[in-house]
Order: structure tokens, then sequence, then C-alpha cells
DNA sequence: TTAGGGTTAG
């Protein structure tokens, strides 16, 4: 009965009209469960407070609460206050979650290791915590360790693997998994690889993939058709992409922005704007990526009219603020068309600084317009940043060069030995061999 | 109480 509520509002009306003694502890403990799910700690908090008394589970769902919206002092002084007996294997690991979340992970571990009784989650969490922070060999070694793994276990370090460019060894690893008997992968696994056989452009390993999800008969959800689409299309096969996209039912945003990008990012710009009319038709509310998307595909397509359209009614129709990397976009497709002072004044614009990637934007146009009045002007603005990235330095002083200005030219490059900044080395992918 | 993706620029 009072295990969910539409708004808080109905949690607040019944906690302030019910005598406390009417209620039972587990009603009590729902309640505030109900609260901290739906994101009202203060609420949870005050009814805690007020509570004629508490177990285990009431402890746990305030501090669990506080762990995972990053307030972990209180988090710690409420588990300080908890009985020790009280304390149960959930309470630990939410605490350990937390700090492992926030990028704590001596403190997580040090709990991970006082804890009296471990189970799997906590080890998961554990895994977790160091792949994310990029500590693969720790996590490897916890994971190496565990006597029994789960679904999550080699889900979390397959995905470690994946975010920190360390995609073979994600194959790899789900190579293993795949011959263990008693585990199968589930959506979030399939979605990890998959983003690994985009980046690798792996497209064999991809289509493999694609073929053990329809002969296991799993069901393409949105997500994870939007993953087998984001493969496709990084593999530069937009017909496979479109071929899932359209045998999917169940499309969210997700979905739809992968299809979008990936014309955008495959030079099919008239595909995306096609399907960002349907969306619209739908009523499918566009996000801030279903933007990027589109503006991608206006800054490859040389779509400046649509380019600009799409940039304004982003934040006046749909009430989406630009990001970074918006302006990146939209300065890009001005700037490569020539309009390098309407680019600029966008610039100006700008609530937040312009970063490097910005302002690399600009200089390219100008380097490609012969523009150096604009180049001096930002030259500043960029000299400020004091940016280690070799490519702006480059483009800046051969704008200078190309106008005959050699000494503009030359202290720009030699800014480049002075603060040892180095060009990064290009780099080309190859296919791997199939699964 | 634990796990996931979407991105371009010279």
């Amino acid at each position: 009965m009072y295990s969910s509520f539409d708004d808080n509002i109905s949690a607040r009306k019944l906690f302030d009209t019910t005598p406390v003694n009417v209620l039972d502890i587990v009603s009590w403990n729902t309640l505030i469960d109900g609260c901290v799910k739906s994101g009202d700690l203060d609420l949870a908090r005050e009814i805690f407070d007020r509570m004629p008394e508490r177990n285990d589970v009431s402890w746990t769902a305030m501090i669990s609460g506080y762990a995972k919206s990053g307030e972990l002092d209180v988090a710690q002084s409420l588990f300080d206050k908890m009985m020790p007996v009280c304390r149960n294997v959930m309470t630990w690991n939410s605490m350990i979650s937390g700090f492992a979340k926030s990028g704590f992970l001596s403190l997580a571990r040090k709990m991970f290791d006082d804890m009296p009784c471990k189970n799997i989650v906590s080890w998961n969490i554990m895994v977790s915590g160091y792949a994310q922070c990029g500590e693969l060999e720790v996590a490897r070694c916890l994971f190496d360790d565990m006597e029994v793994k789960d679904v999550f276990s080699w889900s979390c370090m397959i995905a470690g693997y994946a975010q920190n460019n360390r995609g073979e060894d994600g194959l790899n690893l789900f190579r293993e998994m795949l011959a263990e008997d008693c585990i199968r992968p589930n959506e979030v696994t399939l979605v990890s690889v998959l983003s690994v056989c985009g980046h690798l452009v792996a497209l064999d390993q991809g289509k493999w993939i694609h073929s053990y999800i329809d002969r296991n008969g799993c069901k393409v959800s949105g997500n994870l058709g939007a993953a087998l689409i984001d493969m496709y299309a990084k593999c530069g096969c937009v017909e496979n992409a479109v071929e899932v996209f359209q045998k999917m039912n169940d499309k969210n945003i997700s979905t739809w922005n992968a299809l979008i990008t990936g014309f955008a990012v495959n030079g099919v710009a008239d595909g995306a704007i096609e399907a960002f009319s349907q969306m619209q038709k739908l009523e499918m509310k566009p996000n801030s990526i279903t933007f990027l998307g589109v503006l991608m595909a206006c800054c490859h397509g040389g779509l400046v009219e649509e380019g600009r359209r799409y940039f304004e009614i982003m934040s006046k129709t749909y009430e989406i603020q630009p990001e970074m990397k918006h302006y990146g976009c939209i300065i890009d497709l001005l700037g490569r068309a020539g309009l390098l002072e309407e680019a600029e004044a966008i610039v100006k614009t700008m609530t937040v600084k312009p970063d490097v990637m910005v302002l690399g934007a600009l200089f390219g146009a100008c380097r490609i317009h012969g523009e150096t009045l604009i180049a001096d002007r930002l030259r500043k603005d960029f000299l400020r940043m004091k940016s280690r990235e070799a490519g702006c330095h480059i483009l800046l002083s051969n704008i200078y060069a190309a106008a005959g200005r050699w000494a503009d030219a030359c202290s720009t490059r030699s800014m480049l030995t002075m603060h040892e900044i180095k060009k990064g080395v290009g780099l080309s992918s190859v296919e791997l061999p199939k699964i």
C-alpha cells in the first residue's frame, strides 16, 4: 500500500495525518523507502527521526539513500551511530558502493576488508569500483579471486575494459564468459561488448554478437537496439543499422539517437534530418544528444540554413540549453561555410568559456578561409587556456604561415617545443579475427 | 546493496 507514491505530496500527507503508533515498523520502512527512491531524502529523514522504533532495514534505507546521493559524511555518521550488531551486509555494501562511486577507493577497500561477512554484491562493487577508476589490474585480481561470479561480475569487468580503451581484453573476457556453463550474458553485457566492437570497427565480431542475440531469442530492447545500430554505424554499415531500427518494436530515445548519429557520422545528412522529422511527427521528445546528432549531420552535409534552425529551436522550442559540443558543431558548420563573423559572434554569446575544441573549430575555419584578424582576436583567449592540445597550436601557426606572417608562425610553433607539447600519433584500425 | 551507450571538428 505504501510502496510507491505518484509524488511525495501523498507520502507527506500520509505521514502528517497518521498517528505515529498506528503504523507498524514495516509500513514505516516502506514509507522511508518510497521517499528515498523518489529522491526526497529530507522527508525520509524526517520520518526516520520520528519513528517510534527502528530496525536494520530503516537504518540501511537511510544510509543507502545518503550514500547514493553522494552525502557520504551523513551516511558515515549514521553508519557509526548504528549498533554494530544491527549492520547487515546491505548496510556495508551501501557504504562501500557510495565510497567507490565517489572515487574514494581506499576507504571503500578498507570497509570491504573490515566487513564481517561479504557477499557476491560486495565483491562486484569493488570490482566495478576499481574498473571504473581505471585500476583494471586490481579489478581483475579481485575478479579472478571470486569463487562464484554472476552476470554482474562479468559485466562490470567487461565494461571496465570497454571504458578504458582495452576493448580487446573486453572481448577476450566476453569469450571466456561464453565458455562458462552457468552464466549467460544479458542486455547490459551485450551493450558493452557491442560498444567495443563499434570502437574497434570489429564488424565481424559485431555481426556475430547480433546473430548470437537472434539465436538466443534475446529481446532487442530500445537500448540493445541502440547498441546494435551504433555498432553498425561505427563500422560504416548504415543499411544494417537502418534494418535493425526498422525491425524494432519498442524504440526509445536512445534508439532514435543512435540512428540519427549513425546517419550523421556516415555523412547521410538527409537521413538524419528525415529521422528527426519522423520523431517530431511521433511526438517523441528529442534530448541534447538528438540535437548533437542533427547538428553533426548538418555540419557534415554543409547545411547552414538547417543547422541554424535546429540550433535555434533546440533552446527556444525544446528548452534544451546548448552544451560545448553543440557550440562546437554550429561553429564548425558556420566556419566552414565562411561565415566566420557569425561564428565568432556565437562564441561571444556563450555563457560558458569556449573550450579548446570550440576555438579549434574556429581556427580551422580561419585557416581554410585565410582569415587572420579573427585568429588574432582569439589567440589571446587560446593562449590563456595554456592548452596542451598540439592541434590548435599547429593550426594557428599554419594560419600565420599562410598569411606570410612568419614571425608569428614561428613564435606559435616555438610554444610547442617550449612547453614540450607533442602531437599525438595518427592511428588507424585493423579488424580482429572472428570470435 | 552491484553492472551499460549516444561524439564531430583541423
